[in-house]
RNA sequence: GCCCCGGUAGCUCAGUUGGAUAGAGCAACGGACUUCUAAUCCGUAGGCCACAGGUUCGAAUCCUGUCCGGGGUACCA
């Protein structure tokens, strides 16, 4: 029980007044109140019915009234106002009612059940190891992780996987800087390749090298022992990057595995079977026209090295193959473009694509005082993830990267981190839930009984009400997380609650010599403090008792 | 050129899918701790919601065009 059966007796009631007066039903929308002197809920059917209706609004809305019949156990006081809009006000004692179910619910409260029984692979990160975590990857390895924590809490078995390239150009690439950077520390003159990674990090595994090889490596023509070695070291980093963040994956998939199994030929001879792949100019092309594209694309380079498209099409395939009901991809705003291709492409083989969902977020900026910086990876201009963490902590960066819509450029000033992590409204939750739990100690210690039957009609003044109100969304808000797949609306919805929470806690005490009122504020605040916790929890941010 | 995303307070961003008087945080200014945590609360100030049209009872939100920023458009990933 939450808002949403309230929403729901009233939306019934609605179009049991609407139907009773011969209007159509399916207008009905309720929306919280703008204005909370006039009511909780708000509808404006009134104003879309008049027209079809030929009444004034104010009159249908007030005819509507009249043939209402709402449950006074939930909702009272309907009253019409201004242009045409019906108020409802939620009933005090359905709010108190709501409390006993929060804490008896405890952590499973807001937990809802839309996805059970259901298995979900959320891939994310999915960085090539050419360099540590950056700055940029740390929004998406949030968002990601975020996103299957919310599957998870609406009932989802969920998977997080990696998914990376280590068969390609950037690859050996790396693998010749690398190189380079050795045959530097040797004293030969190693011919440093264009375009190649100019970290720092490449000359500590040029230099790990050489502490285990010595010299023996200086002849070495292939770059296999470089790239290797290379690959190892990085993502040994990456794992251990994520893992501070509190991010575990389940699986992590490599592209070299599906040109092993041979799918990487059985797609393209599957394509070509449908007429989607033809050769031209040394090279196999696919019929993106097909798909709406304006011109075809490479899918095998004439030097016989495919394009990143087809292992991405194999990989999506091995993901729709393995019977998930729910896909999630994450990516960087410069899929944008070409993931619907590989989605095409695999609908065309005669699978089913609509399980997969693909989110797509905004880059981030780097800006050093005030100038924005291209990040690059072979530039070496970045911030990594674990500098970040160093500054800031890692509840501070989870909470920096999921408070903002993934589809806003948003900019990060490395200058300025520092110094706004001491502002971080991430604090603001944390410290309320460290002020309950304060308060619930305290309360033990004063030797207030906690658990007796706590009378809940002494619960009244306007700050525990309207606490009490947004406490009950809660559910609704996971709902709707799962629905957009959007952390930021949790963390927007924490933010309400806590400020309701400070406000209440200014303005009265909860342990006070007055033995039933003290039991029953501390009813509420432990309710308070199960809301808070489960929605850090969702974000992965700790809960700590105190600050 | 074409396609996608964004433009909201000085700064960073929300805005519940078209609702009533556009909201937070930071920065500025003024108040509130002998009390369960002042990492808090209360107040003041700050706006042509990029710009111009359109759609309707009603637009920051939808449509068209323009400007600015980001991304894509490669036999790069």
């Amino acid at each position: 029980m939450s808002i949403v059966d309230v929403k729901r007796h009233i939306h019934e009631c609605l179009s049991k007044a609407l139907s009773s007066l011969g209007l159509e039903t399916n207008s009905v929308r309720l929306d919280p109140s703008k204005m909370s002197e006039l009511g909780d809920i708000s509808s404006g059917v009134a104003l879309s019915l008049a027209k079809s209706a030929k009444k004034p609004p104010m009159e249908l809305a007030e005819a509507i009234q009249s043939q209402l019949k709402l449950s006074e156990d939930i909702c009272s006081a309907v009253t019409v106002s201004k242009p045409g809009f019906l108020n409802f006000r939620i009933t005090t004692d359905y709010l108190r009612n709501q409390l006993t179910k929060i804490v008896s619910a405890s952590d499973n409260y807001g937990i809802s059940e839309s996805g059970k029984g259901q298995r979900a692979l959320v891939e994310f990160v999915s960085a090539n190891p050419t360099g540590p975590l950056t700055v940029g990857h740390g929004r998406q390895a949030v968002l990601g992780d975020v996103v299957a924590r919310i599957l998870e809490w609406n009932g989802y078995a969920v998977e997080r996987e990696y998914y990376y390239n280590d068969a390609g150009r950037q690859m050996r690439l790396l693998g010749e800087s690398v190189r380079a950077r050795y045959l530097e520390i040797v004293g030969e003159k190693g011919e440093f390749p264009e375009g190649g990674y100019e970290g720092e990090y490449i000359r500590d595994i040029a230099q790990k090298i050489y502490d285990v090889k010595e010299e023996t490596l200086k002849d070495e023509t292939e770059v296999t022992a470089f790239r290797d070695a290379a690959e190892e070291k990085i993502f040994a980093d990456i794992r251990s990057t994520l893992d501070r963040l509190g991010i575990h994956f389940d699986s992590f998939v490599n592209e070299q595995r599906f040109y092993d199994e041979g799918s990487i030929d059985e797609v393209v001879s599957l394509l070509r079977e449908k007429g989607l792949v033809y050769d031209k100019e040394g090279a196999v092309w696919l019929k993106t026209t097909e798909f709406g594209k304006e011109d075809d694309t490479v899918l095998i380079k004439s030097s016989g090295e495919p394009t990143y498209r087809l292992p991405d099409t194999a990989y999506h395939r091995d993901k729709v193959e393995r019977g998930y009901d729910l896909i999630v991809d994450i990516f960087g705003a410069d899929h944008k473009d070409t993931y619907p291709d590989v989605i095409a492409a695999i609908g065309a083989l005669g699978y089913k694509t609509d399980q997969i969902r693909v989110l797509i977020h905004q880059f981030v900026s780097l800006l050093r005082n005030g100038k924005k910086v291209k990040m690059s990876t072979r530039k070496a201009t970045f911030v990594t993830l674990d500098e970040l963490m160093e500054m800031v902590g890692v509840d501070v960066v989870r909470y920096f990267f999921i408070m903002r819509n993934r589809q806003s450029h948003l900019n990060f000033d490395i200058g300025l981190a520092e110094k706004e992590s001491d502002e971080n409204p991430v604090y603001y939750l944390q410290y309320a839930h460290a002020r309950i739990c304060n308060i619930l100690k305290y309360a033990e210690e004063m030797g207030t009984k906690s658990g007796g039957e706590p009378d809940l009609t002494l619960i009244k003044k306007d700050e525990e009400l309207s606490l009490i109100k947004s406490l009950i969304h809660f559910p609704e808000t996971v709902m709707n997380a799962l629905e957009n797949l959007e952390p930021q609306t949790v963390a927007g919805y924490l933010q309400w609650t806590a400020t309701e929470f400070h406000k209440f806690y200014s303005e009265h005490r909860v342990v006070t010599d007055d033995k039933e009122l003290t039991t029953a504020r501390l009813f509420l605040v432990s309710a308070v403090r199960t809301v808070l916790a489960n929605g850090l929890e969702i974000l992965g941010i700790s809960q700590p008792e105190k600050m």
